[in-house]
RNA sequence: GGGCACUUAGCUCAGCGGUAGAGCGUUCGCCUCACACGCGAGAGGUCGGAGGUUCGAAUCCUCCAGUGCCCA
């Protein structure tokens, strides 16, 4: 056998494995043909630069689950691919060109997207590279785009469909304006940010009247008063009911509206007055379309004043505000000012200020949609994990408004829409070569763009085909699981669900779909954010993001998934610590030299070995080790099973280093290492190979490079581990008297060893250890395991005695039925001797204690479960035991 | 304003009804023939505070304080 290098380098094995696993197609369904199908569709990136950490965990916990599947003999599909991402990825390239200062209006249409085409061809590349480099098994043969041919015709297909059926219309309302980008934005792309900002009340003339002159009104934005077209009141608010019907002045422009009465102006606010501008506010438009009131702009699209500012028009929208309120307080209509904080929507792409304004735009009509979502995830037909998430589903989807589909950008899938001269409307897949209604041919396209995300609302099943009716589409439609961050629950999870329903319930592979439901996902699992060290949010600003490229390239891929998966408790933020990256790099080593000390002790003669070595019989640490094998084995898949990643790592790091390396391994070196060729040698050589394998396959979906790498060089059935079978857990090999009696044997071992550290005892010597078993079954599980207290504990010779009853210069010690101990002839420190017995008994006392406690409890032993109580007097005798030999020994002192 | 989550060892975090856990750090001793990216032995916590439910609460409920996130 050649030998391992000391050190486990990850870059070549990487390198290596990551080719040819794509080379030879393993990750095609089409590998598995007669499996059970599992699909997943990735969360595409979006092409607006490179991967960042989070995909990173994004990806492994995919990749662990798909990896797992696949190796239990299920048709997985994971669907790999990249988003657009429209307005992201246009502010990308605009920032460019910014560098060589140039806008995109100077550039032309066409020239920016090509522009853009190139980066998205960039960008494409390298994050593809990373996907690789993160040892992703996705299916690269089905990689898809969201802006591709196949996705244009999907998105065209749903866009009419929803027109024809009336769900999509095209209209004149409120939304939200970015002045930066130039374009409408919809709710979720303009979150409110909370700003600290003032609230002026301003004093409005009324026209002459009996009473008063003026009225007092409140405002965060004095600068849209050229856009009111009334003021309003709550309708029971005494202070105020008799102007109603009355007209108030706009100052500066002397400009008169009526004073109104309507529910939703909340009295609280400021003097419970409030300016209605319909065309600048949501909640002013809603009132304004109540009362009739027309809609004034006093903003254009690029946040200036219009005509109707009078003197300020021209002006920009924050100096204007500005020059109001110094004209104001200069003809003394300004009251007062109160510092005033307030949520402000905000551009998510470019943090500008979102202006509200009134324009026409392509809308969809949800909610009958949301309704079909909330159904399929209240009926349990769609599981959201952690459930937690689902209330957050619900709350958004009951609450939802029409979306605004229509962006003014350059960048994405041209609305399907047509205008005539005579201004009539043709929506159609095909460019159409006439008018539908009038037959004119001069035609002219929308030149808007839809939202990114009504492209990727199709992803589920656009990918596997859609509209066609594909064979991909048959099989793993409805896709099993869906993982992605509760960052885009609503952009994306919320939207694809309500897509996925609506145009697949009716469609026509479902009829000889192997499962015949609607739903795009059968389980959404929500993960965290990754944060940096100080648990901060990594951002550009912040100047903490951490590429997860270095990350692998310094630590070894393997080391940093499993370090992400071993941080990834269900639904919680990671802050990644390098020094877990360093904890699980070493791990990677440690897996790597106990393979190198398997196949060091591996020879041509243990493999050609045939049943000779079969016949010699389990020792107890085999047993032992068989047991927490297979424990583990169960207790692992069902931690996958309950997406319990981080459980699941955690286990295993423990079951391979502490349980197999720290015990099993030391325990076997005796047998496996000895000098001549015997069927007790290449029993123990052979034992420890197959638990070896067993782990590498259990280890694999968390560390598929180091597994493979070492799964090949030791005897294995098949051509790669990423579809060799996955281990599955035998209840009969699972031992609980074994387990107890290993760990009395450890326990002794542990002992011993203590003694040793405690009285400085040079490690290369050996000691005599003396041993008084309480029982007959305490001796024989002495006598059988005597060589390997021998070896670890570094003793010369175990002796048997009837009594140790005056043995003087002793360490003593007491370990269930067994009574330890050290003869330390002229060296033992009797003071430290008696401290270290005391520290032991003080700890047997406080739980002694404890245990007293509730057992002294009535109430404890009539109503707690029997097994508790028994098990609790059971410890109790037991400690009690120990602290009373150890007291005699104490007082022998 | 409404909702959700978090507060556990020096640090970062698990655990979420029956004897307080991990990694790192820390103390002591070791280059023991797989591994110093290592080996062995330790120290370290009244589980944010106050009530309540329960035989039993870090774990369930209520309130309070602090932190973070989402929605209006």
């Amino acid at each position: 056998m050649e030998e391992l290098p000391k050190a486990y380098d990850p870059h070549e094995v990487e390198q290596r494995w990551s080719r040819i696993w794509e080379e030879r197609g393993y990750f095609r369904p089409e590998a598995r043909p007669e499996g059970p199908p599992f699909a997943i569709v990735l969360p595409p990136p979006n092409v607006t630069g490179h991967l960042h950490i989070g995909h990173a965990l994004n990806h492994t916990l995919q990749d662990v689950v798909v990896r797992w599947r696949r190796m239990q003999g299920y048709r997985v599909l994971w669907v790999p691919g990249t988003d657009h991402a429209g307005i992201a990825t246009q502010v990308v390239v605009e920032r460019e060109l910014a560098k060589e200062g140039v806008t995109r209006q100077q550039l032309g249409r066409e020239a920016f997207e090509r522009r853009v085409w190139q980066w998205r061809e960039r960008s494409g590349r390298t994050i593809l590279q990373q996907m690789r480099r993160e040892g992703v098994s996705v299916d690269w043969t089905r990689e898809a785009f969201t802006l591709d041919e196949p996705r244009s015709r999907a998105v065209r297909e749903a866009f009419v469909r929803l027109y024809e059926e009336g769900l999509i219309y095209r209209g004149e309302y409120i939304i939200n304006w970015c002045p930066r980008c130039q374009t409408a934005l919809s709710d979720l792309e303009a979150p409110k940010r909370e700003v600290r900002g003032h609230l002026y009340y301003i004093a409005y003339a009324l026209a002459p009247g009996a009473g008063e002159q003026v009225l007092v009104i409140a405002t965060t934005r004095p600068e849209t008063m050229f856009g009111d077209t009334a003021v309003a009141v709550h309708p029971e608010d005494e202070r105020y009911r008799h102007l109603i019907g009355r007209t108030a002045i706009i100052p500066f422009v002397r400009r008169e509206v009526p004073i109104i009465a309507d529910a939703r102006v909340e009295r609280e606010f400021g003097t419970g007055v409030v300016k209605i501008t319909p065309a600048h506010d949501p909640v002013d438009f809603e009132i304004g379309h109540t009362h009739g009131l027309p809609r004034l702009i006093a903003l254009d699209p690029q946040g200036r004043m219009t005509e109707a500012a009078g003197p300020f028009a021209g002006l920009d929208r924050f100096e204007a505000r500005r020059r109001v309120v110094e004209e104001l307080e200069r003809t003394g209509q300004l009251v007062r000012i109160e510092e005033h904080t307030h949520a402000v929507g905000h551009c998510q792409r470019c943090e500008t200020i979102i202006e509200p304004l009134v324009s026409t735009q392509w809308f969809l009509h949800v909610k009958p949609l949301a309704e079909e979502a909330i159904r399929a995830v209240r009926e349990g037909r769609t599981r959201i994990v952690p459930e937690n998430w689902a209330k957050v589903y619900f709350e958004w989807l009951e609450n939802i408004r029409d979306w605004c589909l229509s962006r003014q950008l350059w960048w994405g899938h041209r609305i399907p829409a047509w205008y005539c001269p005579e201004g009539h409307i043709t929506v159609a897949r095909e460019t159409p070569a006439a008018c539908a209604t009038c037959g004119r041919a001069d035609l002219r396209q929308d030149e808007d763009v839809l939202d990114t995300w009504f492209s990727s609302a199709l992803w589920p099943f656009s990918t596997l085909g859609w509209p066609e009716d594909t064979e991909d589409l048959r099989t793993f439609y409805p896709t099993s699981l869906l993982v992605t961050g509760f960052d885009i629950l609503f952009f994306w999870v919320a939207r694809m669900m309500m897509m996925g329903l609506k145009f697949m319930a009716d469609h026509p592979s479902r009829a000889r779909a192997l499962d015949p439901d609607a739903v795009p996902f059968r389980v959404v699992l929500i993960h965290g954010l990754v944060r940096d060290p100080y648990g901060q949010k990594m951002s550009k600003t912040r100047g903490n993001v951490i590429d997860p490229l270095q990350i692998f390239e310094h630590y070894g891929t393997d080391a940093a998934r499993f370090t992400l998966l071993a941080s990834a408790a269900p639904g919680n933020d990671i802050s990644l610590q390098y020094s877990k990256l360093e904890t699980y790099r070493n791990f990677c080593n440690k897996i790597w030299n106990a393979a190198r000390f398997v196949l060091m002790n591996t020879d041509e003669a243990d493999l050609a070995s045939g049943a000779e070595e079969t016949a010699v019989p389990l020792s107890l640490a085999d047993r032992w080790m068989e047991s927490v094998l297979h424990r583990t084995i169960a207790e692992v898949t069902r931690d996958l099973e309950e997406f319990r990643f981080h459980e699941a790592a955690h286990r295993l790091y423990h079951f391979f280093w502490h349980d197999f390396c720290d015990w099993y391994l030391e325990l076997s070196k005796g047998a496996a290492t000895a000098p001549e060729d015997s069927p007790a040698r290449r029993a123990a050589r052979r034992r420890l190979r197959e638990v070896l394998e067993t782990s590498l396959r259990l280890l694999h979906p968390f560390m598929p490079f180091i597994t493979e790498e070492l799964w090949q060089r030791l005897p294995h059935e098949g051509e790669t581990i990423c579809l060799a079978s996955y281990p599955t857990a035998d209840p009969a090999r699972i031992d609980p008297v074994a387990e107890r009696q290993m760990e009395t044997i450890i326990e002794v071992i542990t002992r011993v060893r203590n003694i040793r550290a405690v009285m400085n005892i040079d490690p290369a010597e050996r000691v005599r250890l003396l041993v008084r078993p309480v029982t007959v079954h305490a001796r024989a599980l002495l006598e059988e395991n005597e060589d390997s207290i021998r070896r670890l504990a570094r003793v010369e010779r175990v002796e048997i005695v009837p009594t140790l009853d005056g043995y003087r210069q002793v360490a003593r010690d007491v370990v269930g039925e067994l009574e330890l101990a050290v003869p330390l002839e002229g060296i033992i420190d009797v003071e430290r001797e008696r401290e270290r017995l005391r520290r032991t008994v003080e700890k047997l006392e406080k739980e002694l204690e404890q245990l007293e406690r509730r057992l002294a409890n009535a109430d404890f032993l009539e109503r707690a479960p029997e097994d508790v109580v028994r098990e609790t007097r059971q410890r109790h005798t037991e400690v009690n035991e120990r602290r009373q030999r150890l007291l005699t020994i104490l007082q022998g002192l």
